[in-house]
DNA sequence: TTTTTATTCAATAAAATTGTTGAATAAAAA
DNA sequence: TTTTTATTCAACAATTTTATTGAATAAAAA
């Protein structure tokens, strides 16, 4: 660890994180990451000690960053239906420069162990289940597990994004179209969770 | 290539599968598939020739199998409720014994390349898409890009299971009540589905 | 029984990747 | 200027994984 920050331990985490959740070259090297980061694969060890340590850096680093963004939409004051407008619009803007990202989480979180994951799942998440809740029983939506709800959210938002590389060749689209469709899904989304069925 | 069948070469196949689909380890060796197949690891070499054969080949199987089941289930003559109800089971049935089988093709169909995808996305998707704008027109389901109605079934059904690590630890479920929620949602996806909303 | 075939086994080669080290360098700080 | 610090560089060791090979074995087929 050195003692005055040049931003080269933060770039290897940064470029890291590119070419794991952008790219989703997950076998990626320390060689290739080193590259890309245009640093020595010297620095990579000097930095990180391992490959391990250096994955299990940015597993933590992107998962508290998730979880804080996530957080904040969910603790703001807002009402209901626009604290849910910008959990969506923050949520898609990070699967969009970061398809990966939680396809990495999911297939690394046993080998890394679940000790990494931090304080994810206290305090907003559960008083957003419970805000949740409430807005069933005032009927501005469906009654239905909260858990459900939530997990509604994020599959409708995330699943076409994760899959986007096989959907793609499933529908024939090229990327910026297939990007255009998924950001198009918003109002949809919004219309599907909100608006009471049968 | 052997010239009477001894189930050998099958078996690696299927041993491989579950070790990536099931148990989601994506870096697994040679030897670990080997052994868990309980066959020599030069048999996994006399069969596939090198590791990226046998995962070619494990992908390609994979692909097949999907896409044959699916295509069965959207070309069957039932009614499109139906049709859509059979969809349902038979992938949550399969997203159950193999959770990872999605994250595994999207992964690797980068370094794998394309062409590999063989006949995905032919006839029975698209004439499955002109069945769904034909039960928007009907008045069935709420009118939206049929390729959404499409993603969004698969969303609500896969994302859950796909993320199923991630969410019991926020949600603090263990395994077993975690799948029992995910099949319960079996009922609830019809709903959202096939009840028009607003 | 003889032959064929599938598979194992051991040994080893080849390749890829990671990890280590100590000296060299260049820039910033003192 | 001297010292410190971050980083590079080259060389190499260690480890892991993959791939090859040829002989051995055991069962099935002829």
């Amino acid at each position: 660890m050195p003692l005055k920050d040049t931003g080269t331990e933060q770039s290897i985490k940064d470029t890291a994180k590119h070419i794991l959740f952008a790219e989703g070259k997950l076998h990626a090297t320390t060689q290739e990451i080193a590259d890309a980061a245009g640093v020595n694969r010297s620095a990579v060890h000097y930095y990180f000690r391992s490959r391990d340590q250096l994955i299990a850096a940015v597993f933590v680093e992107a998962m508290n960053a998730l979880s804080e963004r996530l957080d904040q939409c969910m603790e703001s004051p807002l009402p209901f239906r626009e604290k849910v407008e910008r959990l969506i619009s923050v949520f898609l803007d990070d699967m969009i420069s970061y398809p990966y990202q939680e396809t990495f989480l999911v297939t690394e979180i046993n080998t890394l162990g679940k000790h990494l994951l931090g304080n994810l799942g206290t305090g907003p998440v559960h008083s957003f289940l419970e805000e949740i809740a409430a807005e069933m029983e005032r009927g501005s939506i469906q009654k239905m597990e909260p858990i459900n709800f939530f997990m509604n959210l994020f599959s409708l938002l995330s699943y076409p994004l994760i899959m986007a590389p096989l959907y793609r060749e499933l529908f024939q689209i090229n990327e910026k179209n297939y990007q255009e469709l998924a950001i198009g899904r918003k109002k949809m989304i919004l219309n599907m969770i909100f608006n009471p069925f049968q």
